[in-house]
DNA sequence: AGTGTATGCCAACAGATGTTGGCAATCCGT
DNA sequence: ACGGATTGCCAACATCTGTTGGCATACACT
């Protein structure tokens, strides 16, 4: 593997602090920008390098350059941090309303969430995006929360079919029933579910 | 459009009785078969006709010859019925459990559901017909069961985020957790949750 | 037996896709 | 002002895609 996104090249740089900005940046960001657009409306196969570059106003080769390939750019854009609020800190009666209100602000202030599910229902290299997600964000919080550590992994999978299933349903696939919830009917519907998957004892 | 699944050809067959059994029937069914298992797998774009009539043992042209064309094909391969139960038949305490428990079946009896969902995610063919599958299907069913009628297109929608969620995170997505979790466990914590979303009075 | 039709395969097309190599222009440190 | 590296575009490639038309065989019916 010949060292993809390879050379800062400027020679010395020897403080290592600043990460030395590259004349290309606004290049790479607006490939960034227009991938996750693109993969988010189109998922993996039909958002062609061809219609990223189109969008970001350069040349397809470019986006090879900067990111080695198509899976390369992939990895890039849907580098995600979930932000998860420290959910030990909140009341525990909240913390059901905390993740669903949370994962609400996630879907619709960021279209990489829907870049990440479009292209994990259908793509390996998504599906394992979606699982190391999933494990090293969603799980521990759910440690942290749950009575008994031991079932953490089943109460945080539970919350994550709901909270998923909610995105699946209102951003993805576009059920008009799902689309016209509002906000507050979400989270009145949805909080007490999740709280009782983390918190409640098991049924 | 000229005709795509055309004539059935031998003349009479007056009566209207039988369907008149094609000799091709065989490879039609093979070719939905396969095609059920590609789209499953693979998503609508990976999902080609080669590897369809490769898998039919057959040649691609007839996959054209007989449903016209991709489209077509994945039209006929995922008409699909729920064979939803009568809730209104059931005892009301007692639709949470039915319900899951019905999907669950049906989600491992029959690939078509992950091949529907699979396509659903990135093909507005396939969303189309998953929208027709939940205002068609399951909508009726909760306006059955609902408290109040003018709310069944709410609860319908809370109670598919929650199942389609569960394929989702379980089938497709294969979380490790989510598919660990035994079918019982299942039930027992998802039942309460779709109940709730069907029968409960608002929050 | 003979004829029309259904079935199946082969070969080919046009278009799109990821990816590569080379060449001009531009920047940057000396 | 010079030289090397960076940035960008163009043209091309090999491959794969859905789809089409033609041709041989096997069938069904008279």
């Amino acid at each position: 593997m010949p060292d993809r996104t390879d050379s800062n090249g400027t020679g010395h740089n020897g403080t290592g602090s600043a990460p030395s900005p590259r004349r290309s940046d606004a290049t790479r960001t607006a490939i960034l920008h227009a991938a996750r657009e693109r993969f988010a409306a189109d998922g993996y196969e039909r958002a062609t390098i061809r219609a990223i570059a189109r969008d970001a106003r350069i040349d397809p080769s470019m986006v090879m350059r900067y990111y080695g390939s198509k899976e390369g750019l992939f990895a890039a854009a849907v580098a995600v941090d979930l932000k998860l609020p420290d959910l030990a800190a909140v009341p525990r009666p909240e913390v059901g309303e905390a993740l669903v209100t949370h994962f609400l602000d996630l879907w619709e202030s960021n279209e990489v969430l829907t870049a990440l599910l479009r292209v994990g229902v259908t793509n390996q290299a998504g599906a394992e995006r979606v699982q190391d997600i999933f494990r090293d964000q969603l799980l521990p919080v759910a440690r942290a929360v749950c009575p008994d550590p031991e079932q953490a992994a089943t109460r945080a999978a539970l919350s994550a079919s709901q909270l998923l299933g909610l995105a699946l349903a209102r951003y993805v696939l576009r059920l008009a029933s799902a689309a016209a919830l509002h906000r507050q009917e979400i989270v009145a519907w949805l909080a007490p579910t999740v709280q009782r998957y983390l918190t409640a004892p098991s049924p």
